[in-house]
DNA sequence: CTTTGGATCGTCT
DNA sequence: GACGATCCAAAGG
């Protein structure tokens, strides 16, 4: 998995996103294509807050905006050219009931993680999860338990395949909520579902 | 259903 | 010291 990030944007929807017991389908991404993308946050080059974006493909990149949002990339890579996919909703699979915990303003199921900032909060992803390994696998004590946690599963990011293909047609248009670059045709959703933002 | 305005803080200049 | 890859509540059709 390393590459242009509106190549590997189809491949991505409909993988599987997991914390803890919280788990959700991705049917929205967007791209951001580094030091080429006016509009990526890595364009201006490596920072502090951008370093993970410069790494290999596969870790999590959570940043803060709004002054209260949190949200979640992929980074793609390849290694040096800070792509990433924005994840921009999700389809709540398990984990319901936490999930309207941490989002009560929610009205119905799909009020969870139709957006950017929703599915962090519904997931309870935050900067602690910035630098995540989402393809590590978790490591299994000889009791069944996690190490680490003596109290359950890890509460930590993963990215799975339940076997579940990308959409054979995944929808295709402009990228929302940016100032700059908003006409590339970076934003790619599942089509007709529910979850989708907006 | 759509539109509008306000909240709030980590990060970079 | 300014600015967001946003969300939500309230108000209007």
């Amino acid at each position: 998995m390393a590459g242009d990030p509106v190549d590997i944007a189809p491949w991505l929807l409909n993988k599987v996103l997991v914390k803890g017991d919280r788990v959700g389908r991705i049917v929205e991404v967007e791209a951001y294509k580094g030091s080429i993308d006016p509009a990526s946050h890595a364009f201006r080059g490596k920072t502090p807050r951008t370093s993970v974006m410069f790494g290999p493909a596969g870790f999590l990149y959570v940043y803060f905006t709004y002054g209260m949002h949190w949200c979640a990339n992929v980074v793609t890579g390849p290694e040096g050219q800070a792509s990433a996919l924005l994840i921009r909703a999700l389809a709540p699979l398990r984990g319901v009931d936490e999930m309207r915990q941490a989002r009560v303003a929610a009205r119905r199921d799909r009020d969870l993680c139709n957006g950017p900032a929703k599915l962090c909060q519904a997931l309870d992803i935050t900067g602690a999860d910035n630098g995540t390994d989402l393809l590590a696998r978790p490591k299994a004590t000889p009791s069944g338990t996690l190490a680490g946690n003596p109290s359950g599963p890890v509460a930590a990011v993963r990215l799975l395949d339940d076997g579940t293909p990308p959409p054979e047609h995944p929808a295709q248009g402009k990228r929302i909520g940016i100032r700059v670059a908003k006409d590339e045709p970076w934003r790619f959703w599942v089509a007709g579902d529910e979850n989708v933002s907006r």
